[in-house]
RNA sequence: CGGGGCAUAGCGCAGUCCGGCAGCGCAUCUGCUUUGGGAGCAGAGGGUCGCAGGUUCAAAUCCUGCUGCCCCGACCA
């Protein structure tokens, strides 16, 4: 492991790759672009899996599971769908040794067979909404892959919805988007806009969709979730109609929504530092780190049961270990426990055991204060409070001052190619000109932010009226 | 798919040009001294040199074929 890591100024993308193997996070698998997920790494997944579930639960969705594998006339049924995932398909050909009758695709998401079951489930408008949402694993055949970013096969949760309304849908669609919003801002600590995506950039098969895009320390954008709001296009693919309370039959309305693994990868970057991984304390996997310092035999038992006292009421409080390993130094523990990003990390040694205080150091500002002994616990969680909203803080900041409106397209390209960021620019609305944009500076429309005020203005590629601004960025 | 690079101990590499005992650093193990920001000394273990052929008295090194991975570009959560 390397002794220190390669700063984000030096390169980034090494940067993070080095953050992740320091922190222990995930490993290259042998089979090619795809990766291992290590404890360290998973931990914070199912954290992030912990509060996410609670928040479908308290919105009324329950959790199912459907197969991985999907027979290739279902991925057919839907035109726009197939031609936007069949390129990044992985298909099974071959079963028990035997060619099989029909392929099967690996699912890169689960709406065609989720909606083939639905036309069993559904007849009445008495059975409407399902609000049934899955934790998965899929698999998109990527060409460029980067750890937790872009994988072969990554983890994510698929929620998939049917209404008899399209008021209701849309409803639904926005319910969620919202849901992502409060989960990446009170929990990742990371700012997003809301926004929509425009035709070019939504997903193979809805009407709409709808992204949290959060900002890197780079400059560049991440979208971070995504809410669709899928019409009746599925429900016409597998014909699944039910029956209104006036008796006729209509196409259901539906919904999807999903994040992944994806979002480790965003957590990392948006608050990590040249010492390695930072983690807001509300997905932490461990909050606090107790390290005892001591000279030999005696003092060491002296040092632990002290250690033991004082955290004898920690339990239920907050997670914390105590690290009484002896084959490490302190100094050594230090930096480990700093590299996996632990929030706060408690320092007692001979001298402490005197004076009855402890050095608590905060991860994220490398700030050291003495706290008394009995004063330990209810500090630790202020300070983790703090933490969760100075990271929040700090990350809407950087947003902020990298977030430029403009008017001029050279300015805009200089500027996107000397320091990046978000570009608030006015757009006609027109593919061509988004495809331009594209093709001439790599940089693409992001979101068109929901609540967008109004404000008229010209195209700043065409020059043509636009009634709002968009936002465009370089994006992951 | 296009371009570039790499494959030798768990990790990072040297050795390859010019064939001749398989090396270095980190990590690991043992012992002693250490311990408030990545400890020091002494010793030890660890290898189908990516795979398959070929040339040669002799191949990590030369030749042929194959495979895998990484990086950079077009597509994507």
């Amino acid at each position: 492991m390397a002794k220190g890591l390669t700063t984000r100024e030096q390169d980034y993308s090494r940067w993070y790759t080095d953050v992740i193997a320091a922190a222990r996070l995930a490993d290259y698998a042998p089979v090619k672009g795809c990766m291992v997920i290590m404890p360290n790494g998973y931990a914070i997944w199912e954290k992030m899996q912990g509060a996410l579930d609670t928040l479908f639960k308290d919105t009324g969705h329950e959790n199912a599971y459907f197969p991985l594998f999907i027979p290739e006339s279902f991925m057919k049924r839907e035109a726009e769908h197939v031609e936007g995932f069949a390129p990044e398909c992985a298909v099974v050909t071959h079963g028990g040794g035997k060619e099989l009758e029909e392929s099967l695709y690996v699912r890169p998401t689960s709406e065609t067979i989720i909606w083939s079951m639905y036309k069993n489930w559904i007849q009445s408008y008495r059975d409407l909404p399902i609000l049934i949402n899955q934790w998965a694993n899929v698999v998109r055949w990527e060409m460029r892959t980067r750890l937790f970013l872009r994988t072969t096969e990554f983890l994510w949760q698929e929620g998939h919805t049917a209404h008899a309304t399209s008021e209701e849908a849309v409803q639904e669609t926005l319910q969620m988007i919202e849901v992502y919003r409060q989960f990446a801002e009170e929990f990742m600590a990371m700012p997003v806009i809301v926004g929509l995506k425009s035709d070019k950039e939504k997903f193979a098969g809805a009407i709409q969709t709808y992204c949290i895009e959060a900002m890197m320390q780079d400059c560049k954008a991440l979208q971070a979730g995504t809410s669709h709001f899928l019409g009746q296009n599925f429900a016409k693919a597998f014909d699944v109609t039910y029956q209104t309370e006036a008796g006729q039959r209509e196409h259901v309305w539906a919904t999807s929504w999903g994040v992944s693994t994806r979002l480790v990868g965003a957590l990392i970057m948006t608050h990590s530092d040249d010492r390695g991984l930072v983690l807001p304390p509300k997905l932490a996997p461990l909050q606090a780190v107790v390290v005892p310092i001591w000279r030999g035999d005696d003092e060491r038992a002296a040092i632990l049961e002290r250690v033991d006292q004082f955290t004898a009421d920690w339990k239920g409080h907050f997670s914390f270990k105590i690290d009484d390993r002896d084959n490490y130094r302190p100094g050594w523990k230090f930096n480990e426990w700093e590299q996996r990003g632990v929030p706060v990390r408690i320092e007692i040694g001979p001298k402490d055991l005197e004076s009855n205080q402890a050095v608590m150091v905060r991860r994220d500002t490398g700030e050291k204060q003495f706290i008394a002994q009995s004063e330990l616990r209810d500090t630790i969680v202020q300070t983790l409070q703090t933490i969760q909203v100075d990271l929040f803080n700090r990350a809407v900041e950087r947003r902020e001052n990298n977030s430029h409106y403009l008017e001029s397209y050279e300015e805009f390209k200089q500027m996107l190619d000397d320091q990046g960021g978000f570009f608030y620019v006015h757009w006609c609305g027109s593919r061509d000109c988004e495809d331009r944009l594209q093709a001439e500076t790599k940089a693409t429309i992001r979101a068109i932010p929901m609540n967008n005020p109004k404000e008229k203005g010209q195209c700043l590629l065409c020059g043509g009226n636009s009634e709002e601004r968009v936002v465009i960025a370089k994006a992951y």
